[in-house]
DNA sequence: CAAGCATCGTGTAATTTGTACACAATCCCT
DNA sequence: AGGGATTGTGTACAAATTACACGATGCTTG
């Protein structure tokens, strides 16, 4: 048997349930934005405006609406949030223990998603939005520090072997900013020459003949990712269609 | 802000909403119940009872109940329908197209398990179930081949890492009856010698001093997984409870 | 304008891991 | 007794990973 409204009626250990108790439940998503900024990792949080959060961070999330797919639904709450489009988003789990929303039953899908904080300027509609450095991340609302971890986690494992990490870099960088991006996201030093020659095999770069112009110190030349190398989702979804 | 009902009530673009609006969608766990038998890997399927799924085959599920986590009601669709306990669960997805269940709005998640079908005899409460080949999966119902393959990569993942597979073996196995399960899930063929040595190196075997004696060739020595080694995810929780 | 600072760019040797591959021994079956 | 299927075992080669140092460059500061 699969999972169904109309067989429910008809099992005999449910039979006592009324229809409505199959909608007693309210699907959410939220989305784990991370940025980068300042050699480290952040992730951007919103005043929650619940009571029993009061003054607490939270994520960006919205119920689902009855006629837009799940894997729709974080890209609406993040245009409509932030006025960000054409991002990497990625389904990581489901929390649903039972009390995870103090004023009704509310199962949530978590979603990651990459950005540039320079380049994208989020246009916030409302509440208090903020970079949250992924140290002291305390006193959330929900359970949104477990759903954070869980998406730091899949990060972590994805950066290896896509290039989604990308995504939070601008267009032209130097490896040591790459680096440093993977230091803040792996949490640990990387040995230069090794990483630079790992990167090197990975052949995800263009050399782009150019130098840093604003470090105080040896400029380093300036890459791209190749062009033709989807560094996020839309960019898959649409080479599929064709 | 987060995916809250209290919430909804007061965001502009959502005012026309009522209340009821937000429990349209049902959520169900669907349950990819994997086994091992005759070299092969099976999924256990249930013939579909809805009309438009007529003479179908489906997974495993029901709708989550209002008490119960999200994490709990796949552990109870089994139990219900098979009588099965003490199971390996993992969460892989969630499923939320729209028109993916023909008679309304259900989002599913979806959970892959690992069996051994001989010594778990299954106690079907009622439907037609069976053990049906990976290989020829025609016309399931719903979106369940898709949400079949999502499980079957995440499976592949983890048997590289984490002493899963076992779950599909009995007590005592030889490396050969280990060497197929382990073909037949990445659906390649692997060196003898590379394997045993590969897994030898994992250190996950107790070597029993015994033979197999139920082969028509020259039988092999059995092993089983070293004591201590988490097979299931039921070991972890009780781990974490210590 | 010299000294100091931070970073750039680069290669090699040692170790570990992965891969390809063959043969004699054992047990069952007939 | 012979054929069939499988066991158990090691080595050589290739590939990937790790540890590690030095001279060059551009900026800053005093």
């Amino acid at each position: 048997m699969t999972a169904d409204t109309s067989k429910k009626l008809k099992t005999a250990e449910v039979e006592k349930i009324s229809h409505i108790d199959y909608f007693k439940i309210a699907i959410s998503v939220d989305c784990v934005i991370f940025g980068f900024e300042n050699k480290e990792l952040r992730v951007l949080l919103i005043k929650s405006d619940l009571e029993e959060f009061a003054g607490r961070w939270s994520l960006l999330g919205d119920l689902v609406k009855v006629d837009e797919d799940l894997d729709s639904a974080p890209y609406r709450v993040l245009r409509q949030r932030t006025g960000l489009d054409d991002v990497f988003l990625q389904q990581v789990g489901s929390f649903g223990a039972i009390n995870r929303h103090p004023s009704g039953r509310v199962i949530t899908t978590a979603y990651y998603s990459l950005i540039n904080i320079r380049n994208h300027k989020l246009e916030i509609t409302d509440n208090e939005v903020h970079w949250h450095s992924l140290k002291n991340l305390k006193d959330l609302a929900f359970d949104h520090k477990k759903i954070i971890e869980s998406c730091l986690e899949r990060l972590r494992i994805q950066i290896m072997d896509e290039p989604v990490i990308f995504n939070l870099l601008p267009e032209k960088f130097s490896l040591r900013e790459l680096q440093d991006l993977y230091q803040a996201i792996l949490g640990i030093k990387l040995d230069r020459r090794n990483f630079r020659k790992k990167i090197a095999l990975k052949n995800w770069l263009d050399d782009l003949d150019e130098m840093e112009d604003d470090v105080p110190h040896r400029p380093g030349k300036l890459y791209k990712l190749k062009t033709g190398l989807k560094k996020n989702k839309l960019d898959e979804v649409a080479e599929k269609a064709k």
